[in-house]
DNA sequence: ATGGTTGCTCTGCAA
């Protein structure tokens, strides 16, 4: 079983990646973000061609989440309980969602980015982090032998290793302080961030900017985790970060992080 | 050359 996760940064622009990637990884499970779409355009039929079924959650052209998989989807939810909402009206968006796939719980999650410090995106990033502890440490207590994944794009680099200068995020955000609590703050609920584990070398980054020559210069970021609870972790038997997946035209910021799951 | 982005949607916004 192999489980990944991406932020494709626009599903529509990269639908012929995605499909190469489920294809050539072996994918079982897809969870991705950043779809950046609605749900009525959403590219299903390539998928379904493709033998995988889509959950999906996007209100405009802005966020959207999806899980694919081919080894079912049941009991999809568009949030998770104590979502905040956002924005003037304020809605809650389509961040979250989560899908049970042969007996495990994916959450394909898009943790808002904070902008500024002093930006009101900045507290909703830090009590959207706060309440997924709250809902995914219920999960696990009702059912401390559940299987569950959060992963995606975190949007927080808990080391200064993760990025290539910490000095270039003085004042902004990804490195601060209660950023970084409220990311770890998710080990309180018993899950455990497995990417780590197996990939512990530093400079190791998911993420490279668009801007400033970031890929070439290898200015990257690691931002995209997998917090796995204790039933998953223990079957967890590999991680890989496809690095490729960053080179060439028409390439997402981000690249997938795959679990190899042991049935 | 001292810089060097992309996607969505429509001109500015978000990342």
């Amino acid at each position: 079983m192999r489980i990944a996760t991406w932020n494709i940064n626009s599903v529509r622009s990269r639908i012929d990646r995605a499909l190469a990637l489920l294809e050539r990884e072996d994918l079982d499970v897809l969870a991705l973000q950043e779809t950046k779409v609605k749900d009525a355009a959403f590219p299903t039929a390539p998928f379904l061609e493709a033998g995988y079924q889509v959950a999906h959650t996007g209100h405009s052209q802005w966020n959207g989440v999806a899980v694919i998989s081919r080894v079912g989807i049941a009991d999809v939810e568009t949030h998770f309980a104590g979502q905040p909402p956002f924005g003037d009206p304020a809605a809650i968006e389509a961040r979250a969602l989560g899908a049970t796939c042969a007996g495990i719980r994916v959450w394909s999650l898009y943790v808002p980015n904070g902008r500024e410090v002093t930006d009101p995106h900045y507290a909703y990033k830090l009590e959207w982090l706060s309440q997924l502890q709250a809902a995914s440490a219920g999960w696990l207590a009702a059912d401390p032998s559940a299987r569950i994944a959060l992963m995606g794009d975190w949007n927080v680099a808990p080391l200064d290793t993760d990025v290539w200068d910490p000095s270039f995020f003085t004042g902004k955000t990804h490195l601060t302080a209660p950023e970084r609590d409220a990311f770890a703050a998710i080990e309180r609920g018993g899950y455990q961030e497995i990417t780590r584990r197996f990939l512990p070398a530093e400079h190791t980054y998911t993420y490279w900017d668009y801007q400033r020559l970031s890929f070439p210069k290898n200015s990257g970021m690691r931002i995209d985790f997998a917090y796995v609870s204790p039933a998953l972790a223990q079957q967890t038997a590999g991680v890989t970060i496809l690095r490729d997946e960053r080179k060439g035209k028409g390439a997402s910021d981000h690249v997938p992080v795959i679990l190899d799951i042991q049935d």
